[in-house]
DNA sequence: GCAGAACATGTCACCTAGTGTCGAGTAGTA
DNA sequence: TACTACTCGACACTAGGTGACATGTTCTGC
């Protein structure tokens, strides 16, 4: 009924063994780094660390939401009358927001941002949960956006995530991210339609 | 001097080798097929398999151009008064309709689409290269567009056609790619500037 | 035509990620 | 206390990928 003891402890050596990988991949890298060093620096076996993760690479998104669950949730929320795009924004702006808060969450997303492995893991994870915010777009304009424009409008507002990411990168974090993903969302927002008529986008 | 004898035996080789590949990835999908049977097909041995293909993902590449080489060098032959995304849009369309023009090409694209290991690996080829375009399309218009907007450009691009190939796939194929393809970047198209002018993105 | 370099291939040994299984110990429960 | 459920280590195994070595084949200069 409770919370249960095991399950406290369970995410509590959960959360170390992360860390432990965090420190490890930092220092060493992540390729470099092998599940059996991690498993032993954790006090545990390379059996057992998987019992906790399902790869390694799991290891180390712990700490940053890339599930989209929150996404989703957030995208409900957002008022009936804004246009899909601009609910897109605030929603990632959000995101974006709350990932900063974490030093240790920014120290994840450097560390998946300059690895190619991760990088390609993240896009595995996004394209697993576009459908879902996809839907979540179109359920919110009842029946004004088709499938299409819907995963375009995800699918740019992702691209406008990434390059601000790349940006801010580049900049070595120095950078306004909020504004960088403000700017990416003002640059490439759709022409019009989209908004709320039916049927609009007759100028091909 | 000419070509030799060696380079040409060479391609074969690694033509029948991806061939027997893509036959052994279709009949039991990508995952459930080792690369000691693709070998065993090709009438090798696994350690020699990979002298022709760094990865077993690679096999499946053979004959689909992802390395956006011809891409870059496509971007460099457009008018230079076109606009940055006007000339992305007319390159992606030719790189489609060239790609749709081989049966087993279509037959690979399918295959990667499908396999979610073999699309993260797109995409890591993608960023790899995307670079380069970014810098390609910076080159064409001197000086009037910076980094980050070339970058974004590129990433929208590759989103718009992310997009019209997944509702491609959706049809089943038999969906009008290249209009599917026109569609997105219309409704995609960046709201001004990056044309020419060197300094006009004031509005917040 | 021949000697030697350059190259291709098979064989073997090895590393790493990841999984199945089993047996011992430990926490939770009646 | 006895039963159950869960956890962990140990062992063995598959699969992708690499390095080293030996053998044969092709190319090149003479």
């Amino acid at each position: 009924m409770t919370e249960g003891l095991r399950d406290r402890t369970r995410r509590a050596v959960r959360a170390e063994i992360a860390e432990v990988a965090l420190g490890l991949f930092a220092a060493q890298g992540f390729d470099d780094t092998t599940v059996d060093q991690i498993a032993r620096a954790a006090g545990l076996t390379k059996r057992s660390f998987f019992r906790y993760f399902p790869t390694k690479e799991d290891a180390a998104f712990a700490g940053v939401d890339v599930t989209g669950e929150h996404v989703v949730h957030a995208l409900r929320e957002r008022p009936v009358d804004e246009t899909p795009w601009r609910s897109l924004h605030q929603v990632l702006r959000d995101w974006q927001q709350r990932i900063h808060a974490s030093e240790q969450a920014v120290a994840s997303l450097r560390l998946i941002e300059s690895t190619p492995s991760l990088r390609a893991r993240v896009h595995e994870k996004r394209e697993h949960w576009r459908g879902a915010v996809s839907e979540a777009l179109r359920d919110r304009s009842d029946g004004g956006l088709d499938a299409f424009t819907a995963d375009l409008l995800v699918n740019a507002a992702t691209a406008a995530l990434d390059t601000a990411t790349r940006e801010w990168l580049r900049s070595g974090g120095t950078a306004d991210r909020l504004a960088l993903l403000d700017r990416a969302f003002a640059l490439l927002g759709p022409k019009e339609a989209a908004g709320a008529g039916p049927s609009r986008n007759g100028r091909q």
